[in-house]
DNA sequence: CTGGATCCCTCACGATACTG
DNA sequence: CAGTATCGTGAGGGATCCAG
C-alpha cells in the first residue's frame, strides 16, 4: 500500500495522483469535447489497451473526475462525461497541451493524427485580440483529417469535419505547426508546396495570427 | 521500443511523454523555486528512490526542461534549474496544484508537509485584485513548516522561513484549506481553536480573500 | 558529505483472449 | 459493443554500495 501515493500533502501531488497515471489525461482530453462511449474513446486512443481504459475510467469516476450516465432511450448506452470538476481541468489540458507542442517534431509515419487533439490545439492556440472585428470561416485538412473553424468577432468555434462554403480551404501537411509557431512565413509555406489553399489567400497570412504558438525549446541557453 | 510513447501527433500527448512519468512534475515544481543539488531535491521529496531521481533529471535533461550547471567557486557543485521552457510549465503547475488541492482532504500521518510545495500553493492562490491597497505581512505555521509572506500593493512575495515582526503570525494547523476554500468563516477558525493567531486579527479575515482556493468537487451533480 | 550506480523484488502496465 | 480475465514484461520501489 501507499505504493501509488506521493506521501506529500501537495495539490501537485495529489492531482498527479489522480490524473498523472498514463493515459489518464488523454481520456479526459478526448472527453473535453463532450460525452463519449466507451468504443469512442477507444477510437480516440487506438494504442490504449482496453483492460488500461477501463481501469482509468473507473479511477477517473472515483475521483469525481468522469461521470458514467446511461443514456436514456432509445439507445440505452452508457456514456462516459466529464463532472464539472473533470471540466475544470480543461485551461490545464489545453496549455499542457500547447507547451507540448513547442517540442513536438514531424510525426513519426505510425503516429495517429487525431481530429480531437487538432480541435483541442486550436482553442489552445486561439488568440482572440488578433480575431476583433475578423469574421470568416476556415476548413483544414491535416492528413486524412478534416476540421473546420469558424471565427467571429473574437470567438472561436472549431469541430470535426468539413465545412462547405469555408472562405478558406488549407491543406497543411504538417506544416501546420510551423505555420502557426511562426517557423515559416504563410508566402514561404505556399510557395514551397508546403500548404496548399483554395479560397481568399489573405486569410493564410491572418491564420498564423490566430493560432500562434511559441517557439520550439532551442538546446543551448537557460 | 515506442514502449512509452502515445504514438499521436498531439501536444498533450508529447507533454505527458515529457513531464508525465512518475515523479517528473514533482522535480519540476520544486526546481521552479530556484536550482538545486541532488541532494536537496531528495529532501523535497522524501520518497523518491535515488535511481529515480537520476533518471528523471536526465530525461529532463534530455527534454531541455532542466539544465545541469556547474558552480562556478567554491562551491564545485551541481545544480540542477529549469531551462525556460522548463520554467514555461510553472503557470501550468501552478494551476493544476490549485487544482488537486481541491480534492486534498486532510493529510495522513506519514504525510509530508513541505514548505516548497506550501510557497506554490500561495502563489498559485494569490488573488491580487484582493489585495489591492493592501501592504502586510504573515508568517505561517503549518505543523513543523514555517513561510511568510509580504503582500504589497497586488504583488506577493512568498518565501520558506520565519519573518520577524510580521503583521500577522497564524498557527493553522492544516485548517489553513477550509479558510482558503471558504469552508469555514475566520472567526469560526480561531473560536474552534482550529488556528491560533498572533498579530492584527483583522488580517485574518482577509487572508481567505487574497489565497482563495475553489471549494472541493462534490460527489454528486455533474 | 554529495551525487549518484547497482541489485533485487514487486506491481502496474501492455498484449491478447475471452465473455455477457 | 462493452468491457473482464489472464499472464508476461519492464518501470518503479527500496536498500545498499561506491567514487570524488
Amino acid at each position: 500500500m501507499a505504493g501509488r501515493t506521493y506521501g506529500q500533502y501537495c495539490g501537485l501531488a495529489r492531482a498527479m495522483e489522480l490524473v498523472g497515471e498514463r493515459w489518464a489525461m488523454l481520456v479526459v482530453r478526448d472527453l473535453l469535447l463532450g460525452p463519449k462511449r466507451f468504443s469512442e474513446l477507444r477510437r480516440g486512443l487506438p494504442r490504449i489497451p482496453t483492460n488500461i481504459l477501463s481501469a482509468r475510467l473507473r479511477d477517473l469516476e472515483q475521483a469525481a473526475i468522469v461521470q458514467r450516465r446511461i443514456l436514456p432511450r432509445p439507445a440505452a448506452a452508457v456514456v462516459y462525461e466529464l463532472t464539472s470538476y473533470g471540466k475544470d481541468l480543461k485551461p490545464i489540458v489545453l496549455t499542457l497541451g500547447a507547451w507540448g507542442a513547442r517540442s513536438l517534431d514531424d510525426p513519426q509515419p505510425n503516429d495517429s493524427v487525431m481530429a480531437d487533439a487538432l480541435v483541442l490545439a486550436l482553442q489552445a492556440t486561439f488568440h482572440p485580440e488578433a480575431a476583433r472585428g475578423l469574421e470568416a470561416t476556415y476548413e483544414l485538412h491535416v492528413g486524412p483529417v478534416v476540421l473546420h473553424a469558424r471565427i467571429a468577432d473574437g470567438t472561436l468555434d472549431a469541430a470535426e469535419g468539413s465545412l462547405p462554403g469555408a472562405d478558406l480551404v488549407l491543406d497543411a501537411g504538417r506544416a501546420l505547426k510551423a505555420l502557426m509557431a511562426g517557423e515559416i512565413s504563410p508566402s514561404e509555406a505556399l510557395e514551397s508546396g508546403m500548404v496548399r489553399i483554395t479560397g481568399k489567400p489573405d486569410l493564410l497570412a491572418r491564420f498564423g495570427d490566430l493560432f500562434r504558438l511559441a517557439p520550439a525549446p532551442s538546446r543551448r541557453p537557460s
